[in-house]
DNA sequence: TCTGGCACTCGGATCCTGTGAGTGCCAAAA
DNA sequence: TTTTGGCACTCACAGGATCCGAGTGCCAGA
């Protein structure tokens, strides 16, 4: 009974925490909201509360304020899924409707989710090994230098420069740009690695031309270096930080820089379809200790790669959550489409 | 001769004033800089250059600062280059050739410019009109559907679906594909529109399926949107701002969202090959009254791009300059080589 | 034209104080 | 056992007063 109370002052906190961004007391939450009791009741539970480590007092005359612990219970027991307007909805679908090629998907969704939840978005381009090969083609530069460019399923498209010792023979070209498309075309990345190194792993001999196509292109397929392409947008958004601007801003400003960290707290996400949520210290991160992770996979069986948003563990995490959702929701259905 | 010696003092404040980042009093000025003349000297000189108009005082009992006048003369006139280290070029160079992409190129370019020089660096992708076309590669998707792929000299590469109202044959489609090669291939982009236009509006009617690849390939030579790509990086380097966070920092971060702000303050420098460095509120940007922006053109002529970094007025020019222009002429001459 | 001297200014640091929001605790009521 | 009203207490913060010193402007003399 009176525990239904205490987590119900809990999610009051929180909200008016994220509303006001303000410690809140006693008084004012019994006013707020409609709790037919009096402030003195409540001071007991927020009491209870913070001997469980739920809340924390910044300073002994203040109000209460949501600890990474709070956040989490009621992120994970008391949110209420907000649905999206309408309106909202719309938006995302014409807007993300409008891109004409991959980059232009991943561009517009880092705006668009930037845009919804006022908050720096990151979204990860869709990884190599998860796609299929759709076409493989040879150009030559000249009689000596080739361009090998390869096409994914996903729109991705990777380039790569190869010099021969010899020249090559439009013929042979024509043959061996038929061999490598046959060999790949419609393989996933990484049984086209392992098919076209059949290729030239036999026991008679390929023509020296034959081997560095293959090598580009299996260099271009294990390239973890594209793995790691990431947008980041909405930046601005930093700017209502306002407080705590070295403690909170500069070590995110620092995270944005480096992809190897943003992909490893996006990372966590692809694991299982639903959206995962990071607060504050529950990373490896200690400097973003003040921050917070809404992400989660996109793409077929949400594993193509991640998308989310990185903002103050102060957030509005039913509307975030519910943004993030639908707008990986789209992204999938529309590279599905594409 | 005190003209000389005024323009002296200018130089030693805007440099002692980008070191310390406070305002230079008299007495530090004849310390810190031999200037074999006394305090009050140097009183009356500054107190001429404020009249002047190059000099302002944040407040009455303190030390000078520089204007975005002072500035200014201090760049036109008060500049002498200031070599990169041997070590940095080399660093400069090493970095920039492990590049195997445009993209790759232009990520590696905003990194090492804003390691450099320790502010925001922007990096403008190759302008497609500037480029020639390389080559055209059509592939089929389904036997109605095409993947139209354009491959420009600069590296950079754009695609395009093209649904097309009937079948097209294997034969057909090679014929296409060596056409339209034929005729764009070498071409500078706005030539190439011409004269694949050209193909599609003679008397005698041709194919549809030859009609929407033009319009495809024309699509995609004409895309604006492409010609506002644009790189940044180094933004953690804006929490050194310390101090002015809303008045520099907002306006700063949100600019930097708009790729339009971006490119119209990168613009003015592709005009001439020399360094173009705008002060303060020299530009059309209320907002960023307090940043100013070094860039240049870079690739054949300068004109192919542009790149830079955006800081605060309060910089160090000199090492600045020298950085943009030593990453512009690398970047230059690999795209060259490539 | 430069210099030393001198009075003056004023931002910023430091300290003090009053105020009020908010707490914890306790005894009485429910 | 839980809730409530009362009450003393704490403490951040704003506002005011004071002091300090870096730096200036100006002037008379070198």
């Amino acid at each position: 009974m009176q525990e239904d109370r205490r987590l119900a002052v809990l999610r009051a906190i929180v909200e008016d925490y994220v509303a006001t961004e303000e410690p809140v007391g006693s008084k004012a939450l019994v006013e707020r909201h409609g709790l037919n009791v009096s402030p003195a009741t409540i001071r007991n539970d927020m009491a209870a509360l913070e001997e469980e480590g739920y809340l924390a007092q910044p300073h002994t005359s203040a109000g209460r304020v949501p600890t990474d612990k709070g956040y989490r219970l009621f992120v994970d027991r008391l949110t209420t899924v907000k649905a999206m307007s309408a309106a909202e909805r719309r938006a995302v679908s014409t807007f993300l409707d409008g891109a004409v090629d991959l980059d232009d998907v991943v561009h517009r969704s880092v705006r668009v989710l930037s845009q919804l939840t006022r908050q720096v978005a990151v979204v990860q381009y869709p990884t190599l090994s998860r796609s299929t090969v759709r076409h493989i083609e040879i150009v030559p530069l000249s009689p000596s230098r080739l361009l090998v460019v390869l096409i994914l399923s996903t729109g991705r498209v990777e380039q790569r420069h190869v010099e021969l010792d010899h020249e090559l023979a439009d013929d042979d070209l024509a043959a061996l740009r038929t061999r490598v498309n046959l060999t790949a075309t419609g393989e996933q990345i990484s049984d086209a690695v392992i098919a076209l190194n059949g290729l030239v792993s036999g026991d008679e001999p390929v023509p020296r031309s034959t081997a560095a196509v293959v090598d580009a292109l299996v260099d271009a397929m294990s390239d973890h270096r594209s793995d790691e392409r990431i947008a980041v947008g909405g930046t601005a958004n930093l700017a209502r930080f306002g407080d705590s601007f070295d403690s909170a801003v500069r070590p995110l400003l620092e995270a944005l820089e480096e992809q190897v960290v943003l992909l490893k707290l996006l990372g966590e996400a692809t694991t299982g379809g639903a959206v995962t949520v990071r607060i504050g210290a529950e990373g490896p991160y200690q400097e973003l200790s003040s921050t917070s992770v809404v992400a989660t996979g996109y793409g077929p069986d949400d594993a193509l790669a991640s998308l989310g948003i990185v903002g103050p563990t102060r957030m509005d995490y039913p509307s975030t959550i519910a943004a993030v959702r639908a707008v990986a929701r789209y992204v999938s259905r529309i590279l599905d489409e594409g």
